[in-house]
DNA sequence: GTGGTCTAGACCACA
DNA sequence: GTGGTCTAGACCACC
């Protein structure tokens, strides 16, 4: 995990970024126990406060669960989370059509630029 | 217009999207001359260099240009404007499509919805 | 107001209870501009972040309300808190009661311990 | 005996609570032996360690006894129980009396109600 | 060892 | 000037 501390993106933030992609990616699965808060924070060489804050983030998705004294963990219900996310992205890109359509821009136009930006990721 | 002093979105930024609104549906057109800042700052009940704020804003977005003497008037030039917001939508829908992606969902499945979509609209 | 930091009782709520304090008593009244949370800080000699927890505190309980840049007002509407209160109190005393009958204390042993600590109150 | 993990009540102090409450329904008598430490643990899948605290908590408030060779023994004398207990109650009840005068109830009011609530019990 | 709380100070956006 | 955010470190309860 890579933090830069330089960036104007907080540093908890960027915590809370890499730990979805881990998940998203699969390196971290459902159930999986989480490095804890002091540990981490000393792999990252920061204060533990903002790990901690970077879990709570996490922990109000509901993505994180925690116990004190056991530790936090990747919660169990990932599906629904994931499948609720899924459609509040279409949503949101049906929105942003309907704009354009409004803007005069042409379905060919979009369905072309989508197209292209795909191989590229 | 509306200024909503209770939202956490700045004033100076709602009364950018107050005008941008406006000259989108027309309402002000190309040419128009904007309402003086102190006349629209007792109008909104807020401070005059606030609005001076989203003047300068919207100045700096080549959508309005002063001239000292005569006042404050919609640009003639609005492709800047029209131009942003399409980039705006394409950078979002791109964006959310990134997201699908590492969501695990199909080019098909986003292209063929969008398609669906349309046609309703 | 009187801060004792040598108290195990945490600053910030100290705080909170003093300004509670103060809007029972009528010192502070509804519509009141509260001390700027820099200045009371430097007033107390605490870190303005522990005045602005006890602010948030006493938001989120609905006694306060903060507009950023105007500073923070002692609610308009605390009449319908203070009859909230009442009620909760109320509620807490008769389920107290009820299970010192059950324990076997007399009815006469209550009411005397009340009035006693009334007048002394 | 019931322990949940996931509340932010300390585990030994869901232990105690539950063994007060037990004693007082008289489901645990004054001179019973109480289950091992060891047992216990593994009834309630807990740390040995936290049972044992538990039980050392309500050695100190006199209402367990051990005896090293032969186990832990409710304790013959549960006035103090009880009579903490009541107090606690009578505590709590002085204590919101005092919210309740603050906050303008008269005293009148609050025996009144109690009265009322005594008999309807 | 675990997470949780409190206090702290530097920095930022807004008006 | 106002409040808001971020990072920080010391201390605590629990297991």
């Amino acid at each position: 995990m890579q933090i830069d501390g330089s960036k104007n993106v907080p540093i908890y933030l960027q915590i809370v970024n890499e730990c979805k992609e881990k998940i998203l990616l699969g390196t971290l699965k459902p159930g999986d126990k989480m490095p804890s808060i002091r540990g981490l924070a000393k792999d990252l060489e920061v204060n533990p406060n903002t790990v901690k804050k970077s879990y709570h983030f996490l922990e109000r998705e509901k993505i994180l669960i925690t116990d004190s004294t056991k530790g936090t963990f990747v919660s169990n219900n990932l599906e629904s989370l994931l499948e609720g996310k899924i459609n509040s992205s279409l949503e949101t890109i049906t929105l942003k059509t309907k704009e354009l359509k409004k803007m005069g821009v042409s379905l060919g136009t979009i369905l072309e630029r989508i197209e292209k930006k795909w191989k590229v990721l």
